[in-house]
DNA sequence: TGACAATGTTACCGATCGGTACGTACCCTG
DNA sequence: CAGGGTACGTACCGATCGGTAACATTGTCA
């Protein structure tokens, strides 16, 4: 193999990327902003700086598009679940109540609007619409991965300690858009130890 | 004052009642169900069998019939959230836990749809927005009863107690939808409680 | 009976919705 | 330089959105 094609110019960098990729950002920024129901394509591209055609060549229609941002969003929130954790190793409990602190403060703080999936999940109630799936989906690993966690801290009954934990995040994201600064998700981190050290 | 007009016939009763009413009712059905977003005017006036111009003889607009339903939506969630009280008398604890308990088993069963107040505030993130509005002060209601009930039973630090229930509340409302039957929900009731009985 | 309020009927408005048929500029390869 | 694919834009589609104008019909009370 001499010398492989190599992609056009810089496959990073700034400049003008694919309009897939445009498309794809500025969705993600809009739908999470605005609601996904609230923003139209003919928003999308305009803000993206491409065309309708570029939208629906890379995306079979609107609803897809708000799954793959769903599924984008997704792999995120994991990848910040965890990075708290590594200031924690072998230490469960440390480990989320790193994370929970985090989110304490910014589902507080001003101009929170809670999570992407939990929305989605609101804004459509369907079961079979494509965007609810994943947002349900994610959410199921989210339950488990804290059932792990709780069996990790040696919890009397590790499912219900995870249960209560989740109704505490769920609830810090939703309350964080309706209270806004000062809202009652900085009582997160105080209200997990209590329910961990007395479920333990 | 010899004789008060007295309203038509029956002020309840069945039969045909006036369109505002068919039209309250209809548009709280598919608002809650569907989501308000979702639900266009042409199939609230369709489903209640009036048209068009009686929606809008009676109503503003579709943001404030949105703003409409909010707000005895807000009524009768404080009617049920009261409601159980009744068999706790001078106990806020066991009237706060009484509310749990039944909140606990709906929000935990199938084809729970959480509350209309809090998807209002996920589906119109304008905080300038009619049913934002309701929602939210209906929200700012609910935590400072919350407060006045955790300082009855008590509590070291009462309003952080009542943040703390708060989100454990809203995490049961959004959770059920995620998760339907045997969802995170029911761990509400145990939960609250050791939150509680670790705050005293 | 006659007046009034409430409702229905029909037809329409401009704007926006999600989605597409079709033409064109570009770049790599031969 | 020819050809062909890739990537994009122009212009448009029918449907639905929230909302309204003008007028006919009904039921109730005085």
């Amino acid at each position: 193999m001499s010398k492989r094609p190599e992609p056009p110019i810089a496959p990073s960098a700034e400049a003008p990327r694919r309009a897939a990729d445009r498309i794809r950002d500025t969705a993600a920024e809009l739908f999470y902003r605005e609601g996904i129901r609230a923003i139209g394509v003919e928003e999308i591209v305009n803000r993206a700086g491409v065309t309708k055609p570029s939208l629906y060549r890379a995306f079979e229609s609107k609803d897809e598009l708000a799954a793959d941002y769903l599924r984008d969003y997704d792999r995120r929130f994991f990848l910040s679940f965890e990075a708290p954790a590594a200031d924690h190793p072998g230490d469960p409990k440390g480990q989320l109540l790193a994370y929970l602190e985090i989110l304490s403060v910014r589902a507080s703080s001003d101009g929170y609007r809670g999570c992407g999936l939990t929305n989605a999940v609101i804004e459509y109630p369907d079961r079979d619409h494509p965007a609810h799936q994943v947002a349900v989906d994610s959410k199921r690993a989210l339950r488990e991965r804290l059932r792990e966690m709780c069996r990790g801290m040696g919890a009397r009954d590790p499912d219900e300690l995870a249960d209560g934990l989740l109704l505490l995040l769920e609830g810090s994201y939703v309350s964080g858009q309706t209270f806004g600064e000062g809202g009652p998700a900085r009582a997160l981190g105080a209200a997990a130890r209590r329910l961990i050290d007395a479920s333990l």
